[in-house]
RNA sequence: GGCGGUGUAGCUUAGUUGGCUAGAGCGUCCGGUUCAUACCCGGAAGGUCGGUGGUUCGACUCCACUCGCCGCUACCA
């Protein structure tokens, strides 16, 4: 007998346990959330993965300063992720962390089959290295000097290490991309494909710095860096690579994986990096991978630094997960940033969840109660609006389908509400009052009555994906028992003698004003103290090596755009001696009008390089905030002093 | 600078291969109703579909140029 289900794999990134997270982390965990609930309610068999990257250095010295083990540190923040789940109710089936053994030894094993295929090689590598990323940027890609991501400051790092020649997987990678669906959305893919153009480098897959991962197996002295370390998790998790005495059997069911939902920072490194690994290990590779947009406060990207941060526990301990859930999922549209605001957040909560749905669970119970003596009536004859209702009604679960089909989580709702504020105006076109008021209509009144709670009840059907605890409450008012079953979504004429049971305000209204204040003062204040998280200090160095260094004061007598290059100022600089031409990426922070006049500390001694076209010799000092601003390195001292 | 995307009512947005009076939600104004969480229902106002110029019998939909924003990438000594 073969009655397999249909397999379904879904998995979310797994988080960096360095802070607690946000509503950004939860949206996307969110929307996972809900596809798994979705397709288990569709009858697959379900794998809904995620978990925790919990290596590298920046752990390292998070642990350090506050002086514990990197484990300690990563298990006490681990267990508050795993509660936040807990809270959201997120339906994962495995929570995979990088510092478990069956990971580690996995990815060992991973490493070693691709090294033993020529695929890893011992080189030298050098780069520059953000700590909070945890990542190695080229030169090429670093942004006003800066991590490209976070915008904070890099500096070099050099040391032995190993490499996965990513190089040979460019035209293989180059198909899959232009294949089809691998990767979307589609705007994605132009990007990648544009990158891989460029010519991929060989990647740097170990560290030798970092002590707190992995080890790579034929050498002690490295430790596996994040990529190979991270990106396994996926298959690590379901018992990848085989090994003695264990079972692959989830891998053998599942995999190749569904969906990999990632934020869009890191869909590099889950279209490219992640399918050419996979590649190597002769394995197929994923079915798709999703980029989310960003959830934006104010239209920049939530963050610490910035006093931003929303924090998800909050939200729920005063409107409830199901509220917070729908909003999210209601408001944004996949692959798309959107903006967030407690405003447009409680707004929703309102219109929608407590005007809309809330209430008309709450007058269809009380009508049937008041005049049905509680029971739902068996159903009568249709007229007048009645077909077109159980039209849409019933022919709902199909229009959900096609957009969960889609990710389109904001218009498989926007289907079910359609249903819902159609049965708020059916109450109004039959007027179950009137019809009360004269014992003719009695068998009308109760066909009517029928109707309305078989609309209800496909709703609570509908909505189980998205909000089980409403699904759930529903189902208990109107009388009905047991889970909801997705083939029924499409029945009408279901009900009959069900006893229903008026219960709690599903959603109470809000007051905006008195909400928005509320919310402010719960700490969504801007910035009262942004924990400034400061740079550590760069490792040691001789004097001999600072000696070097030619430090001279000078004075900008001149200052004008690089005609060819929109983020360079081209400074004429009075060193006393002679006046030099220097090039500073500092577009961004300075009108050229603004500098001329400005006394300056520049190193004098370093090679001349030229910049699009125009020789630079020299450079000037910043300081940097880490908004990216530049500002100058204030002196007194007359131009040509040497500073030191 | 290169490549890609995007710009539709106050806000968020729908608009398959070009075709009747460009849809929807929220907001605004007017009206209706009372079963309900001062909710719900109806109606109206509001868009020269970023700008200019083309192709076409006809363009929000195609082409060119242009402006704004966004992403990837490059210059940042």
């Amino acid at each position: 007998m073969d009655n397999e289900k249909k397999t379904f794999y879904i998995t979310t990134p797994i988080y960096y346990p360095s802070d607690n997270l946000h509503v950004g982390h939860t949206y996307c965990t969110v929307m996972a959330d809900a596809m798994a609930r979705f397709k288990r309610l569709q009858g697959y068999d379900v794998m809904f993965l995620t978990g925790t990257d919990e290596h590298g250095q920046k752990i390292e010295k998070k642990a350090a300063a506050a002086g514990v083990t990197p484990q300690e540190y990563v298990d006490k923040i681990v267990a508050g992720i795993k509660d936040l789940w807990k809270t959201m109710e997120i339906s994962y089936d495995d929570f995979i962390r990088t510092t478990e053994p069956r990971h580690m030894k996995r990815v060992q094993e991973i490493f070693m089959r691709m090294y033993e295929k020529g695929d890893i090689y011992k080189g030298s590598y050098e780069g520059w290295y953000c700590t909070p990323c945890e990542a190695f940027w080229t030169e090429s890609q670093l942004k006003d000097g800066k991590c490209p991501d976070c915008g904070r400051p890099v500096y070099k790092a050099h040391e032995s290490a190993y490499f996965f020649r990513l190089s040979k997987y460019s035209d293989r990678l180059v198909e899959l991309l232009k294949g089809g669906e691998f990767l979307q959305p589609q705007t994605r893919v132009n990007e990648m494909l544009g990158f891989i153009d460029q010519g991929l480098e060989d990647l740097c897959i170990s560290r030798e710095s970092v002590k707190w991962g992995i080890p790579v197996p034929i050498d002690e002295n490295n430790t596996i860096y994040v990529w190979l370390d991270a990106l396994s998790n996926y298959v690590t998790a379901l018992g990848f690579p085989q090994l003695d005495g264990e079972s692959d059997e989830k891998y053998r069911k599942y995999w190749p994986c569904d969906f990999h939902l990632v934020g869009k920072e890191i869909v590099r490194f889950h279209s490219i990096i992640w399918p050419a690994m996979i590649m190597s290990l002769g394995e197929p590779v994923p079915k798709h991978v999703l980029g989310h947009g960003w959830l934006l406060i104010d239209g920049g990207k939530m963050s610490k630094s910035r006093g931003n941060v929303v924090d998800p526990v909050k939200l729920i301990e005063r409107y409830g997960v199901d509220a917070l859930k729908y909003f999210l999922l209601r408001e944004y549209t996949f692959g798309q940033d959107g903006n967030f605001t407690n405003e447009v957040m409680l707004n929703r909560m309102n219109y929608d969840l407590a005007n809309d749905l809330g209430n008309l669970v709450s007058r269809t119970v009380t009508m049937i109660e008041k005049y049905c003596g509680g029971i739902v009536p068996p159903a009568g004859p249709a007229e007048g609006p009645d077909a077109e209702l159980r039209e849409l009604a019933a022919g709902c679960r199909s229009r959900v389908e096609a957009q969960m089909d889609k990710f389109c989580f904001n218009y498989a709702l926007e289907e079910i509400w359609i249903v819902i504020r159609r049965t708020n105006k059916y109450i109004d076109e039959t007027a179950p009052w009137l019809l009360a008021k004269d014992p003719a209509s009695r068998d009308r009144l109760c066909a009517v009555m029928h109707n309305l709670a078989e609309a209800l009840r496909i709703v609570s059907i509908l909505i189980y994906p998205f909000m089980h605890h409403t699904s759930g409450e529903m189902r208990k008012q109107l009388g009905l028992a047991g889970d909801p079953v997705w083939a029924d979504a499409a029945v009408f004429d279901m009900l009959g003698g069900q006893k229903v049971e008026r219960g709690e305000v599903l959603f109470p209204r809000l007051d905006v004003a008195k909400e928005l204040e509320a919310l402010d003062a719960l700490g969504g204040a801007p910035a009262a103290e942004p924990a400034e998280e400061y740079e550590p200090y760069k490792d040691s160095i001789e004097f001999g090596d600072f000696d070097k260094i030619d430090l001279r004061t000078g004075k900008i007598i001149k200052a004008e755009k690089h005609p060819k290059a929109d983020k360079l100022l081209v400074f004429q600089v009075d060193f006393g001696s002679e006046v030099r031409q220097i090039i500073s990426g500092v577009a961004g922070s300075f009108a050229p009008e603004d500098c001329v006049g400005q006394n300056v500390i520049a190193v004098v001694n370093l090679k001349p390089r030229m910049l699009r076209g125009l020789e630079s010799n020299g450079m000037i000092i910043y300081a940097c905030g880490k908004d990216g601003k530049y500002q100058f390195a204030e002196t007194k001292a007359k131009p040509g002093t040497i500073v030191g």
